[in-house]
DNA sequence: TAGATTGTTAATCGATTAACAATC
DNA sequence: TAGATTGTTAATCGATTAACAATC
């Protein structure tokens, strides 16, 4: 559920910009973006010109120059830290999957209410929840991944923004209601795939 | 990314009733539904009549009665079965995350071109890939889940459409190129992640 | 130069919101 | 009845697409 077009499109382009890269080419066009990521070229212009990325009339676009420039927009040269509240089936599969590749985001610690939590071995520390907002002020973290039951939801995202978080992904189902400065990203699995029986059912 | 607006924000509805009903109320207006779900209460009637979903003037909706016909709607009351391609990190907590709930989803079987998978024990059964389209014409299986690694994910989605899959849950950062009549769902964690990072440090 | 591609403005399309009649 | 809420039609808004001048 992408909270802006543009920006998860950019990001799209990135991925497809490193594709081309790992392919050997040294040059795009604006319709091979946009064929790769399944837009129009047309929608890949004008998406470039949204965050002012040129390219060269009738020359197309440079795939290093164009990744640097999306990273710098991104700053994605500094690595981003994250951390996860809700050590369960999904934190647990969530930190090992987004720690295991060689992106720029790292998830470093760990947090939950569960005592026995505390106790296990995971490849983050994990701390408890009222160590939260000393940990987030340290650390001067922005971004934590929400993955606790839903009767905890809103609760721990109130306590999320209270210590200083201003973006969640949000991994259960509930809507969480938050102030206008903090931005939730929804990402319910289970919805996706009942839409998917829904739409193959009984869509064309 | 929900593929069609309407669909993915009745299943949210559907999930505000089942927390409405569990707090003991019997019947909402569409204010409060709008309210759980994050969207104005026009939306929610305009949603209800795309459906041909009815309340009563001044009555408001019984929860109970919406839930049944939301579950019709969505043959949500017999279980629906869908496989799993790629027993990596993902797929394994994929698996236990959707099998774990008291959803009405199963995922039946898990297929990978690993031997070593084959050999290792899940809490569904792995087989290799080349037993795919036998399975799912054999169970009637027409949604799977993909997490196997980028390289393999166009051929592992040709195979799958080939075997009898008309719509798919992508979890690899590629934008797959499927026929009009099969529909993807893309979930790409890395890609939401970056995207709150930038909202939170360059946007409002 | 001719042809191809970019970057941007204008037109179109679709989705959301507002308005309001119906009615309980 | 008066007030509140639904269901739907019309208006608005935003996003996508089309068109095209600029230019390499």
């Amino acid at each position: 559920m992408p909270v802006n077009k543009p920006v998860s499109r950019i990001l799209q382009y990135r991925n497809c910009l490193l594709k081309f890269r790992s392919l050997g080419f040294k040059k795009v066009f604006s319709y091979n973006l946009g064929e790769e990521a399944g837009v129009s070229p047309e929608q890949v212009r004008k998406d470039f010109s949204t965050f002012g990325i040129k390219g060269r009339k009738k020359g197309g676009y440079f795939i290093n120059e164009l990744v640097g420039t999306i990273n710098e927009l991104f700053n994605s040269n500094q690595s981003q830290q994250i951390i996860v509240v809700g050590m369960g089936n999904i934190g647990q599969a969530l930190t090992q999957y987004i720690n295991n590749d060689e992106s720029y985001v790292r998830i470093i610690a760990a947090f939950d209410i569960n005592p026995v939590k505390l106790r296990m071995k995971f490849i983050i520390p994990v701390y408890p929840v009222s160590e939260l907002g000393e940990f987030v002020k340290k650390e001067k973290i922005k971004i934590a991944v929400l993955a606790v039951p839903d009767i905890a939801a809103q609760e721990m995202c109130n306590k999320l923004i209270e210590s200083g978080i201003y973006g969640i992904l949000n991994f259960t189902p509930l809507i969480l209601k938050v102030p206008d400065n903090v931005i939730v990203s929804n990402v319910n699995i289970q919805n996706e795939i009942e839409e998917l029986i829904y739409l193959v059912n009984f869509k064309k």
